[in-house]
DNA sequence: ACATATAGATAGGAATCCTATTTATCCGTC
DNA sequence: GACGGATAAATAGGATTCCTATCTATATGT
């Protein structure tokens, strides 16, 4: 009998093709939705980036590094969005180099008008059950931090390296963390993903959380 | 005490969020990969995609529908591979108004080269343990599927749809499903995305197959 | 045949995205 | 306090992606 290990790509390569076909409609998703709004699709990543940070603005270096292209590239983007008036540069507070990139009015309308949209994604990921959807919340965290801990992403705001994050903290099996910002219990189905309340806990915090959180994942070596 | 409910986004919305920045690092990794072999991110879709099918080739059209663009788009990167020389365009059989796109010796040597590359993607998937990565490709496999229904997606080799798959045609929890192509058990860890031997089956048993294999999951309306 | 639909190419233009380089500022050190 | 190496961003230059609108040629149905 034929075996299936010998045939078939390896599980985590077909896992990164599965992705890569969601990528795809993802980006068409973003191409409808921006271009309602007059602009595409990087430009909405950049916005809404930036809507979801402080009234501080973001340094162009940022950007880059959170939609993963080289600096030029994002300064490319921004001077796009300033040129439609949905941006504004000004400069950095801290640093005379830097310049501090932040939404305008109009700006954030475009956000919320973008986020109105309907995408096809929406209704895919609304099909699964919520407990699917509870499950697959947990397993793209799992991704997101091995990501960031290799590097391949910069600081996400995710409750497992936040401060205010207790794993476990209550033996409730539907709301068994807490967050000791809002202090209140919550459950896997509420973990955020980029948390505007975010802060950062000691490395050495973040790891004792993590294995309390989810101790079946192995660390990346 | 807070009500995480009312606090946070809804949930399919924070999974797509997810989604969008493991996306940024699958292009960021498509780059680098890509690049080494003297191509972009999309080409390399483009080539790969070509070299997964058959020796008639691929019309245009099809390689739109696979990257999610327009067709004069997909005639651009058509056109961009053909001038360095990893496609060849050629007469399709069955109708003179087609083209049929065919990958060169030296195109089937730059997929593979891309493919050996290693990506912070894999890593990360890596880190998953196995059962989550067999979770994690049922929820893809879901998810495609009603993205393929909803016409977000064209039509995927995927086993749910295919005349070949018998699921939980067997008692063993481990390889409860059967495959009559090449007539073997296999487990949900074996699942393809894209199977070069698929063949659609018939709606209805299409429609019947998925309700035995994943009856958790509701049918998009 | 004739109208309509479909496959692909073409035209035109905005943006993305890269590498390499330049300018200005910061910062630690002598 | 000046010097030299890092760092933030802009600039230059160029290939490609990606769109909409339109055009040509072939297919297809009445």
């Amino acid at each position: 009998m034929a075996d299936f290990e010998t045939l078939s790509e390896p599980l985590p390569r077909r896992l990164r093709d599965g992705l890569e076909r969601l990528a795809t409609v993802l980006k068409a998703d973003q191409w409808s939705a921006a271009s309602a709004a007059g602009l595409n699709p990087t430009q909405s990543l950049v916005l809404s980036y930036l809507a979801g940070r402080g009234a501080s603005g973001m340094r162009v270096k940022e950007v880059a590094a959170h939609l993963g292209v080289t600096q030029p590239t994002a300064t490319d983007s921004v001077n796009a969005l300033e040129r439609k008036g949905l941006v504004r540069k000004g400069a950095d507070a801290d640093d005379a180099r830097a310049i501090a990139v932040r939404v305008t009015t109009a700006g954030r309308a475009a956000v919320k008008a973008i986020g109105l949209t309907a995408m096809a994604t929406d209704r895919a990921l609304a099909t699964l059950t919520h407990g699917e959807q509870a499950d697959m919340l947990l397993l793209v965290i799992k991704l997101i931090r091995s990501l960031q801990i290799a590097g391949a992403l910069p600081d996400q705001r995710i409750c497992a390296t936040c401060k205010y994050f207790q794993p476990h903290a209550h033996a409730s099996a539907d709301k068994p963390h807490h967050c000791n910002f809002v202090n209140a219990a919550f459950g896997a189905r509420h973990l955020r993903l980029d948390c505007a309340e975010h802060e950062p806990a000691e490395p050495s915090v973040q790891a004792e959380a993590w294995r309390r959180f989810a101790p079946e994942t192995s660390t990346p070596s």
